[in-house]
RNA sequence: GCCGUUAUAGCUCAGUAGGUAGAGCGUAUCCUUGGUAAGGAUAAGGUCACCGGUUCAAAUCCGGUUAACGGCUCCA
């Protein structure tokens, strides 16, 4: 027998050389039903693996992420053998389970219509209904290079010779189909309830742009219908949210064959966009910022000094002024450093914090290019923070606690990633190491959980990036912050400090928002277009409910505009019903119908976003309700 | 940049054997003065993304360019 610890922390004991299944089957009938892969101790593994010692166990379900990748792993399986019995000669590439799904490269011959993925779909749910077991055997290297190359799997066999020397190479089995895979596997392919294909796309072979692209099939599957079901009325939700849709219904911002990637801003986006500024002045006022803008063009000579030249010129646009080379900013800092350079600091002076909405241009691959998520100009709200060395640790604690306030006003949940030294970089490393080590201990001093990538940091020093989770569970990456011992070396940047003699400061770059363009989108999917009453274009609408109701509309609509809320009124000749409509779609926050009841008390009819009908309010009481509520930022 | 798809009126889209274009919404004008999500009529509006080719004839077939979309790569 063997001691089996279970999740709960009880312990079972089973005949030695148990299944899983079978252990799953101890426990309880239902979690035998729903299981899909079991950890022991601490591995994932299929449930057909037995025990041999006493063990932790944990039974995986579709609840679990570990479980999910079981199934969508698997479906990735059942994919591949369903292309194969449909399009024979297809070779395969890899099939991996990803966030919300899965997907399969393919090298074929055939191009992959829409329509092919819903035969291919059929051929999966009769693979399914087989109920192939999944089975799991180990061969040898030479005896897995033989198999592949016999079937002209020739991106198994170069994944096999690429496999260290010491793992077992595995193949999974269901019905008539094998493949190279570490597993592990549902059980069968029954256990695969509910399945969508959802696109088809270029992927290279090994993500390499200089080898073979080939077709990947992306599709989700769920243990039940009803998931799947739920799953898609997500990503509807998400094209329903789309910020380049609502964008252009609401008319705040176009894109344009003339610039592509580089966005126009209309009146409605720009009072979104000057909130979001103001906002960020008055903040950063109260938090010791001073505010500066450097020029956007600037020569050629500055870029090879801060090593933008070398390790950024591939994303950067240039040009000629009189015969000399100049470059347009991909980044602030060099120009902000100029406007430190010109003059003398003491250690009295610092931290010095210098913010700048600053206009940047980066080359992106026109393939890149998404709205105004991804653009070729944009506005970073960026900030750069002169300091002594001792000063680090407190001000980078400040900025992040800065960052959670910004955040929490717009209701975001966000998590914080910390990136280290990456291939293409400069500087010693030991200046790398110090900079990694304050940036960790800031994270740790403020209590916040962080994950680390490795290799992801901007080439001047390592950075803390703040990623947001909007309304439908997406993350974005907005916030940074990143602390720079090189930029100071090679801009020979000083203070004086108390000894009189001159001393190196140290740099934090940091944005906030990230990019205002960015942010606006992010913000758009996430209200779905109805902002909070101090970002919303149009704040109030009134819509007289004939013509002789419109000069006290306009009488209404004035008292509230001089005291700077945005109003619109509605003075078309149409019936009352039609225009609350159109102001409703606008997603307007407040729409005021005014008619003969209303003149007579000095009242309106509020019809309040989201809730319908109010009733009448007075409207001085409103007016004050109203700028409350902007001044609370709701 | 690469792979695939797409491009017809301001917007959403028809146009199915190649014979120089249609609808709904929107816009304008007129009628309607209407109380909580679309009142009616009339009209204007397109060298069918751009360049070239095949053809007596191209929105339609072919080639190229550009842009958008879905991904890969990259990133604020």
């Amino acid at each position: 027998m063997v001691k089996v610890t279970l999740q709960d922390g009880s312990v079972k004991e089973f005949p030695q050389g148990s299944t899983l299944a079978e252990v799953a089957e101890g426990i309880s009938r239902g979690l035998a039903k729903s299981a899909l892969a079991a950890k022991v101790n601490g591995t994932v593994v299929g449930l057909s693996n037995t025990l041999e010692n006493d063990a932790a166990v944990e039974i995986l379900t579709f609840a679990s992420p570990e479980g999910q990748d079981a199934l969508r792993h698997s479906t990735s399986h059942i994919l591949a053998q369903a292309v194969q019995n449909l399009f024979p000669g297809t070779k395969l590439g890899i099939g991996p389970a990803i966030a919300n799904g899965f997907y399969y490269d393919f090298d074929s011959e055939h191009i992959f219509t829409p329509e092919d993925l819903e035969t291919i779909e059929k051929e999966m749910d009769r693979v399914v209904k087989e109920n192939y077991t999944f089975e799991r055997s180990e061969i040898s290297r030479d005896e897995a290079i033989k198999f592949f190359t016999e079937r002209g799997e020739n991106y198994k066999v170069e994944l096999i010779e690429n496999l260290p020397n010491d793992v077992a190479i595995s193949m999974y089995r269901q019905g008539e189909f094998v493949d190279l895979c570490a597993g592990p596997h549902v059980p069968s392919t029954g256990k695969v309830k509910a399945i969508k294909l959802l696109n088809v796309a270029g992927a290279y072979w090994r993500g390499s742009e200089k080898n073979k692209m080939l077709q990947r099939i992306y599709g989700t599957s769920f243990t039940k219908t009803a998931e799947l079901a739920e799953y898609l009325f997500k990503v509807e939700e998400a094209k329903r949210r789309d910020h380049r849709k609502i964008g252009a219904e609401l008319d705040m911002f176009s894109f344009h064959e003339e610039g592509p990637g580089f966005p126009f801003f209309h009146p409605k986006g720009m009072i979104l966009r000057n909130e979001l500024e103001d906002f960020w002045r008055s903040q950063h006022k109260k938090h010791g910022y001073q505010e500066i803008k450097t020029p956007i063009i600037l020569n050629r000579s500055l870029w090879e000094q801060s090593g933008h030249w070398e390790h950024y010129r591939d994303n950067m646009y240039f040009t000629q002024i009189d015969e000399t080379d100049y470059a347009v900013k991909p980044m602030n800092c060099p120009g902000g450093i100029l406007v430190y350079k010109t003059k003398l600091h003491s250690y009295r002076d610092l931290p010095i914090r210098m913010g700048e909405l600053g206009l940047v241009h980066r080359h992106e691959l026109s393939g890149a290019l998404h709205g105004l998520l991804r653009v070729r100009n944009f506005t970073q709200d960026d900030a750069h923070i002169y300091m002594l060395k001792s000063q680090i640790i407190d001000e980078l604690i400040k900025v992040i606690s800065l960052v959670d306030h910004f955040y929490k006003v717009f209701g975001f949940d966000y998590h914080v990633e910390l990136s280290t030294r990456p291939k293409d970089s400069m500087g010693a490393d030991e200046d790398w190491e110090m900079a990694t080590s304050a940036l960790r201990e800031a994270l740790e001093t403020k209590g916040v959980d962080y994950k680390v990538n490795p290799g992801d940091g901007a080439f001047y020093g390592p950075k803390i990036d703040f990623h947001l989770r909007d309304c439908l569970g997406r993350t974005w990456q907005c916030g940074t912050i990143q602390l720079d011992f090189q930029m100071p070396e090679k801009f020979d940047l000083t203070y004086v400090g108390e000894d009189g003699q001159k001393h190196r400061p140290v740099m934090i770059h940091r944005t906030i928002y990230g990019s205002i363009e960015r942010f606006i989108a992010i913000l758009t999917e996430h209200y779905a277009g109805a902002f909070p009453l101090w970002l919303a274009p149009v704040q109030v609408k009134i819509l007289p409910i004939s013509d002789r109701h419109e000069a006290y509309a306009h009488q209404v609509g004035n008292e509230y505009s001089s005291q700077d809320i945005r109003v619109e009124v509605d003075e078309r000749r149409e019936k009352i019903s039609y225009k609350i409509r159109e102001a409703q779609i606008a997603k307007v926050p407040y729409i005021l119908i005014v008619g003969d009841k209303e003149m007579e008390n000095n009242t309106v009819a509020v019809r309040y976003r989201g809730e319908g009908d109010l009733g009448a309010k007075d409207v001085a009481d409103l007016g004050q309700q109203i700028l409350q509520e902007i001044k609370r930022k709701q």
